[in-house]
Parts: C-alpha cells; sequence; structure tokens
DNA sequence: ATAGTTATTTTCATAATATGAGATTAAGCA
DNA sequence: TGCTTAATCTCATATTATGAAAATAACTAT
C-alpha cells in the first residue's frame, strides 16, 4: 500500500460518531507511529481537508468551500434550480436531483416546502444503489456494461436486493422504455416518488434525474399523467440549458 | 516537498474555469510525469476525492458527502438552524451563520426569503477576512495571540485594508465590548450587516457567527436595539445547545 | 461483434524519500 | 513566567516513488 494511500485513509475515520479525532487515535486505528500519523495530518491540514480544534482534529474547510465551487458551476444546478423549485411551488411536492457518480448516487439539489427535508435529504445525502425512483431511473439508463457491473458488484451481493440478473434486467428494460420511473414506499413508508433521466443530448448518456417525492396521498390529487409530463419538461429543459453551455465551451478549443 | 504535497496539489488546479482537467493537463501543470500524474489521480479517485468524466477528471462525490456529513454533525447548525429560520421570517432580512476556520471565514449556513442568495451567498462561500459584520465579529473575538497572527499575515501586507495595527486592535475592542459588530456597504453597496458572536460557554472562545444581512432601507424599519436584541438571544440559545451537547460528550467518557 | 484508437496500468531498475524512535522545539495554559 | 502537552525535527535505513517504455484495458466507430 502506498503513503499516498494510507494518508487518505486518514479522512475514511472520520464518520458520524468519531467527527473529531486526536492524532494518537489516528496512529492506533490505522497503525501508524506517532510521526507518521503527524506527517499526515499535516499535509491533510495544508490542504484543508482537516483542521485542528483544540488539540484534535476534524474534517475541514476545504471541503465546505470545494463544494460551493461545485455547486457554482454545475450546469445541472445552475440549470434546474428554478426549474424545480417552479415545480416544488406548483405541486406542494419535494423535487430532488441526484447524480449516479462512481456507483454510488447521491441526491445534489433539492426544493421542498419543508424546510428540515433539505437539510435531511438534500445535497450530499447518500441513496442506495436501487431503490427508490431516483435511484432506479439513474442506474436503469446506464450503459449495458456499466449496468452489469453494477449488478454484479452490488446487487447480487447484497443482502437488501433479491432480483435476479433477469428481473433486474426486465425491470431497467421497463424504465427505458417508459422513460421515468413510479415507486411506492421504498425509501419511506408512505411516499411516492416518480423520477426522470435527464439526458446528454449529444450521445444520450445520462447526467442526472429530477424526481417528485411526496406522500402517496398527496399524489392522489393529481392525474398521473400530468405530473410526468412536468417532470419531463423540466429535464428537457436542463437538458436544454446544459447542451448550450457545452457548445459555447467546445465552441473556444 | 513530499509525494503527499504533490499529491494533494492536484486539488488546487481546480477551480473556477477549470472543473475538468485531463492527465495530460494535470501533469503539465504540476511538472509531474504522465506515470506518476496517473498514480496521484487513481488515488485521487478512490478516495472519491475526484471522479472520471470521459476522459477528463474532475472533483469527486466524496466533497459532497463529506460537506453533508458535517453539516448533518455540525451542532451550530443543528441548534442554530430553526432559531434563524424565524429570524428570518420575522424579519424578511437574510440571516447567515458563518465561522472562522484555520484563517478563513466561510458562510456555514443561510437563512434567506430569497432563494438565489442561499445558492450564491450560501455554505462554502469565502469571505474577506475583515469586511462585512461577520468577518469583524469572528476576527475580533479571537484570541490576542491570534488576532496579532491575522494582522501580521492577512490584513497588514493586503492591499485591501489600510489599518494600523492601533487602528485595528481598538476597532476589535469595540466590537468586544459592544458584543456585536454593524458595517454598511462593506460587502456589497446598499447592504447592512449586523452580527453577534456564538461564544462557547465553557471558555468564552468564538466557534461562529449569526448576522443580519438587508438593505439599508430595510433597516430603517427596525429599532436597532430590538434588532440587536433578537440577535443576541438567537446567539445565547445556539450557545446553550452546544453547551448541553458537549456536556453529553463528556458524560460519556 | 471487431478492429483501431486512445487511455490507463504495469514493469523494472534506480534514485528519492518515507519511516520510526528519540531528542528538540513550540504551543497552550494557569 | 514557568510548566505541561503537542508537534516537529534529526538521522540512519528500509521502503517505495519515479520515469520511460511496453503491455493492457477501455472506448469508438464501423
Amino acid at each position: 500500500m502506498s503513503s499516498l494511500n494510507k494518508m487518505l485513509n486518514v479522512l475514511n475515520i472520520f464518520g458520524p460518531g468519531s467527527l473529531i479525532i486526536n492524532v494518537d487515535d489516528i496512529a492506533k486505528k490505522l497503525s501508524l507511529s506517532r510521526a507518521t500519523a503527524y506527517r499526515y495530518v499535516r499535509e491533510l491540514c495544508d490542504a484543508g481537508l482537516l483542521t485542528r480544534i483544540d488539540t484534535s482534529y476534524t474534517l475541514g474547510p476545504r471541503i465546505i468551500e470545494l463544494d460551493w465551487m461545485m455547486r457554482q458551476h454545475d450546469p445541472l444546478i445552475s440549470h434546474g434550480r428554478e426549474v424545480m423549485a417552479d415545480l416544488s411551488k406548483n405541486t406542494g411536492l419535494t423535487v430532488y436531483m441526484s447524480v449516479f457518480y462512481d456507483g454510488h448516487i447521491i441526491n445534489t439539489h433539492i426544493e421542498s416546502d419543508i424546510k428540515k427535508y433539505g437539510f435531511t435529504f438534500g445535497r450530499g445525502r447518500p441513496l442506495p444503489i436501487f431503490k427508490g425512483a431516483q435511484s432506479k431511473v439513474l442506474v436503469a439508463f446506464q450503459k449495458p456494461n456499466r449496468l452489469k457491473k453494477i449488478y454484479d458488484e452490488q446487487i447480487e451481493p447484497s443482502d437488501d436486493y433479491n432480483l435476479t440478473w433477469k428481473e433486474f434486467n426486465s425491470e431497467t428494460k421497463k424504465i427505458r422504455k417508459d422513460g421515468f420511473c413510479v415507486t411506492h414506499d421504498e425509501l419511506n413508508l408512505g411516499l411516492t416518488g416518480i423520477a426522470a433521466p435527464i439526458l446528454n443530448l449529444e450521445n444520450d448518456d445520462i447526467i442526472g434525474s429530477i424526481a417528485f417525492v411526496g406522500t402517496t396521498s398527496a399524489f392522489e390529487l393529481f392525474r398521473f399523467e400530468a405530473v410526468v409530463e412536468r417532470l419531463q419538461e423540466a429535464t428537457a429543459r436542463i437538458e436544454k440549458g446544459a447542451h448550450l453551455d457545452n457548445e459555447k465551451v467546445t465552441d473556444k478549443t
């Protein structure tokens, strides 16, 4: 194992339950000498990924700043923010934007009347790989070789799922054919979600998803087709916006 | 320079204007061989700090997830969120929470009617070290040796400031005496800010600040003392909440 | 599906540096 | 201003990071 790898492992020991750690504990947990632990911590502090609190260490300001930069320049967010706010305002439902990133699914933006949701389920909230409308859309639209990889690595070996490759394959095929996905009670009891993909217009790769989420009884008020239509209008607008950005960038070169 | 340092330098070249970079450019910018650049990028991708897009690389999902974790477990945010939302609702002003971190000042939470503010000035937005009410409060309440260090390293050498140590010292002393700070037009023309410190009740160290920000004309509506009082009620509540958390944690050990 | 292209990893010898134990210095605190 | 604890430095040695080129893997387009 390289020193680079060992140093980056320091970040892994920060989690709920241990957010502030002193150097001796870091050394112990990663089987490093005190001197080496101090060296790693110093490098990470210099980079801003860690910071000192009294005589212990915790995650640093650089993380917050980098996330801000990512948010500022994310074309999906900049084109989707207002669109999503409108959807939320007009329906009273919560609207999520989510992405697939290295085999992980996370929310990247939320628009909701309920402030608490923004805190708990907002940007950065990890989601299971194939539960809930967002996740399923994001997975279903991956390229065939990726789909297989996801199944082999994350669905098949997991106790949370009980899907044969055939079942998985036909479920994703249906989602691709429909162009959206509806789920009930998969992430939270009593909640329904409807998600649609955001595609890259140049090559049809999926780059994100938008979802309506609300109580199942709230959804009973709506005409299903109308909700899907609104969702797809929204994704279409975001797709076009991101596409235009792309053209501008490629023009420069 | 250590390999650790060189690897972490890769993160520095991602910024507005260059958010997606290919390995050859990384190698060139940091004077690394192709092989080494690939090695660094691989380590950073494995850690989730970078991620691949097509054949280039960009900041990764780990940053978003780490920020989410920091937000979830930040005692100031969890105790301040609702308090701040109430302040904002009752006044129509924007309410900021900010912290001092390694010589940098950043916003960590915002409550505002104006959604756009949340995007642009929200969590992660860097602030100048001694302009605006938040920054000034956060600096003024630092311990004397830190105060001197901040002046020497960031105020005195900067063209943005024209303060002698004596002036700086008396300005911070006044802020400490008042227990709050008011500024006009320092960050944005036409805006006024009022900030108060959030202190650690055990040792009186400053751990953050809360600020009202709004147009100067909006402030004319309010009785100044009443606004300050509301602000200090809010900081007192957050201080007590954080203090209780602390006691719980120390009880465990 | 397959060839052709480009991106990425591996190999290997060597130079560079990461490492640990203890000594030294700096920082924090009463 | 001392006094305690945290952090850095020193130095010899083992470890590994490095670059150039070759091998492989991942895409693309047919």
